[in-house]
RNA sequence: GGAGGGGUACCCGAGUGGCCAAAGGGAGCAGACUGUAAAUCUGCCGGCGCAGCCUACGGAGGUUCGAAUCCUCCCCCCUCCA
């Protein structure tokens, strides 16, 4: 093993593709001089995380692996009044109970990417200090460094002059400014990053602290990161992709990123696996069908970092299951834990349910069953579905929608496999 | 508070007494082609064992043989005036 290059935190997000905006690139020097203090804020707005946040979370990884501080954190102050930035309309506010349950939740999850033991990361919530603000106090404090004519020309704020913002709202800018002289003051922390929508937000803050302190502050943006179709990240037909493995399988987490579009493969190779950039390089350089080999390591590396070795290894086997394998040479990207070849047929990691076996004895018409199992959403989906041919039983086509199955159909591993098109698979465990 | 415009399926959006389970587009699902990719083409796309019935055009009533369409009241959104 050779020994690790000396990088800088600033190169490694600049080479990775995280830097859409940067508000002074001094900040690349004091990466350089020493550990820093760096911080990101993730608002508790739903029970889980999901694919989308991904890149702030890598963000902190990374900053975590040069050597740096990162604080993660929770919005359960602000999220109570919610963030106008790049939305359309005001957002609904969230109850206090809400907002304390999803903080919790979100710890859990960022500790899954980011490290909390000692000396680690820094995990906060900003209600510990926004909740006990006194009204007349920040307004002389805080309040009087604020420009409204600034204010109201940020881009952040521009957008909702328009469908209208009310006050609660126009506040948020001094809150997430205020959080960051707080963290400045309270934890030295130097740096701010976030989505390139808080851009205004952040210049807030850094100005905040300039004016408070008389020190200067530093801010980073991300790109908004869409897919090669133009869509969100994590956002699917069937919904949203949860970082939560209760809400989305670690099998379905691994279907997401192997079904990446051609063109997003390197990028998100870069973005969301910690691989070496050369090795990315190669990969990147594959062309046609070649690249599955790669979405396949993107798949599992991705997969490995938010649920464990594990679980990626049962998404992979389960994968190779049912699309087949494709052995990887040992020489490509060896820097990922992928197996590269067979292991025994598993399909443990497929979504699955368990069902009577008095069920299949009595045997049920096939259109049934994949509505029950919710393949389908509705019995008509359900017959449709196999009228047109996409119905199958261990893969096998079913011809009639109302085709019995039954006891025939359960394999020696005591499961049915239903599939629905090419690639959708359930799994029906008869007890 | 006054005047006007509008609320149609997942989204946009046509329809202004029967031919409307509602044009068209997008999204989605399936099939073909492929590489678990994209593009393209084809079919499907409210529910129900489905030539029939049920539920649906903001909500509640009413007129009519028949209402998304006409009338009354109510709720919500937008524009202009105050």
């Amino acid at each position: 093993m050779k020994a690790q290059p000396v990088t800088n935190l600033y190169d490694v997000l600049k080479t990775r593709g995280f830097i859409e905006q940067v508000t002074d690139e001094d900040i690349r020097r004091i990466i350089a001089e020493g550990p820093v203090v760096c911080y990101i804020g993730f608002d508790p707005t739903a029970t889980s995380l999901h694919v989308g946040s991904l890149v702030p979370i890598m963000a902190l990884a990374h900053a975590q692996r040069n050597g740096h501080r990162p604080i993660a954190l929770v919005g359960g102050g602000t999220a109570l009044i919610g963030d106008p930035s790049g939305k359309t309309e005001m957002r609904q506010i969230l109850s206090l109970d809400q907002v304390r349950a999803n903080a919790g939740a979100l710890k859990r999850q960022l500790s899954n990417h980011i490290s909390f033991e000692k000396g680690g990361a820094v995990l906060l919530n900003n209600a510990d200090w926004l909740e006990p603000l006194n009204y007349i106090e920040f307004l002389r404090d805080i309040g009087r460094h604020f420009s409204v004519n600034r204010m109201l020309a940020a881009e952040s704020y521009r957008m909702r002059l328009e469908t209208g913002l009310n006050f609660i709202e126009f506040n948020y800018m001094l809150l997430q400014a205020y959080d960051f002289w707080y963290l400045f003051r309270h934890h030295g922390c130097l740096l701010q990053m976030g989505g390139n929508d808080q851009w205004g937000n952040i210049v807030a803050g850094i100005d905040l602290i300039r004016r408070i302190e008389g020190k200067q502050a530093y801010g980073i943006t991300f790109p908004l990161i869409t897919t090669a179709l133009g869509t969100k990240m994590g956002k699917t037909e069937r919904g949203t992709i949860w970082l939560d493995g209760a809400l989305t399988t670690p099998h379905e987490y691994y279907q997401y990123w192997v079904n990446t579009d051609d063109a997003d493969v390197e990028r998100f190779l870069r973005l969301f696996t910690f691989l070496p950039m050369d090795e990315i390089a190669e990969a990147g350089a594959l062309r046609g069908s070649e690249l599955n080999m790669a979405k396949s390591v993107l798949a599992f590396e991705a997969t490995r970092i938010t649920h464990g070795e594990d679980a990626a290894r049962a998404a992979w086997r389960a994968a190779v299951t049912t699309f087949g394998l494709r052995p990887l040479d040992p020489a490509f990207m060896p820097s990922s834990h992928i197996p590269r070849q067979k292991e025994e047929a598993d399909t443990s990691a497929i979504p699955s349910m368990i069902k009577r076996r008095e069920v299949f004895e009595r045997g049920i018409a096939a259109f049934e069953l994949f509505q029950e199992v919710n393949l389908c959403a509705s019995r008509g989906e359900a017959r449709r579905l196999i009228e047109q041919g996409g119905g199958y039983v261990n893969d096998y086509q079913i011809r009639l929608f109302d085709e019995k199955i039954g006891i025939e159909h359960v394999t020696d591993r005591g499961e049915i496999l239903l599939r629905k098109g090419k690639k959708t698979y359930f799994r029906i465990i008869v007890k």
